[in-house]
DNA sequence: CGATATATGTCAACAAGGCTGACATATTTT
DNA sequence: AAAATATGTCAGCCTTGTTGACATATATCG
């Protein structure tokens, strides 16, 4: 009892390792594989001054045109005012239109213009290519495999957000158990 | 030819999908799991007034006890400066110590204390129970699977770091292909 | 030995993209 | 008419990244 310990600035010298309980392997692979599919689009965004920030927003108005406002503060889990700095320099660059809901004229539907729709494609080229280049590697058979994977990283109750996403439903249904 | 096109305002209501042949459901999916991931430690990081900065830096320290801060820089690829706030405020909560290179004296070899030890196993434990569930879920038979892929995702150039993580050149080799 | 190169630390300024709180406006609902 | 809702906007703050400049200790080169 030399009396200390939960304190004690000693240097540990011993990695930390799989020996901890701990999926490590994966925890970094996870980190390493989002890094670098997050850099593809960065030099496109940066051409129009943009950052990854508009990248999100451009990509859910084009995967669900018509959206609301609410709505896309619902998928992104941001504050209206971080998104209103984002969505008014698309809008003011003309990748965005708003239009006034047909029921409720307070709500603003999003729609991505041609140019807004050009740029979502292009962004989302590096990203598509660089997921079937390591599709191939892994075997294509194993596709179901790692999206099955990812949907169970995600918290449950924010999967029926991802099934709600135009033509979904497809291969990975939510109640496949 | 009505003599417009390329910035035609129009909005556009038909969805971005899979007929515009990209892979849009695994670059949701990975989006959709890599936030909820990285969502599970912030609640125990805020506790100490610390960010995903520092755990970063914190996991990587572990894992590689006695690491140069050239080094550090180099997995993390940020600037000195970005790290030095970090890192220090690690260094003065106790969570972290430097010692001089025995070698080369200019160094700071970094390493973790006993409460830096156990931050980082604070960290990753719920990572780890997350990965455990989803392979639970996957079938963990598909854990290889899995691995194979999330590496393939990574930059062939960088993939040699994630080899030289101790414990690593476990399962799959780097030159299987 | 002296000059130069290297590893690290530090100061200052700036930007992106989050956050909160407060308040304005239009529209819908009660 | 009053209250609730959807959105917009102003102001200020935080974290985490950036660049540029410069200081210090130590190592290496000639």
């Amino acid at each position: 009892m030399s009396g200390k310990d939960e304190h004690d600035p000693a240097p540990i010298r011993t990695a930390l390792s799989r020996a901890d309980g701990i999926d490590l392997d994966i925890i970094e692979l996870f980190f390493f594989a989002y890094r670098d599919f997050t850099s593809d689009p960065d030099q496109i965004l940066a051409a129009d001054g943009f950052g990854r920030a508009h990248h999100r927003v451009l990509h859910f108005v084009n995967r669900m045109p018509g959206l609301t406002v609410a709505e896309l503060l619902d998928v992104l889990k941001i504050t209206k005012q971080s998104l209103a700095r984002v969505l008014k320099q698309l809008i003011d660059t003309g990748h965005i239109v708003q239009l006034p809901g047909p029921r409720d004229r307070r709500q603003r539907e999003l729609y991505p213009t041609q140019r807004g729709r050009a740029l979502a494609l292009a962004l989302a080229r590096p990203q598509s290519r660089r997921i079937d280049a390591a599709l191939k590697e892994t075997g294509r058979d194993k596709r179901e495999t790692v999206e099955r994977f990812l949907k169970a990283m995600v918290n449950p109750d924010l999967r029926a957000q991802i099934d709600n996403l135009p033509g979904r439903p497809g291969i990975l249904g939510s109640d496949d158990g």
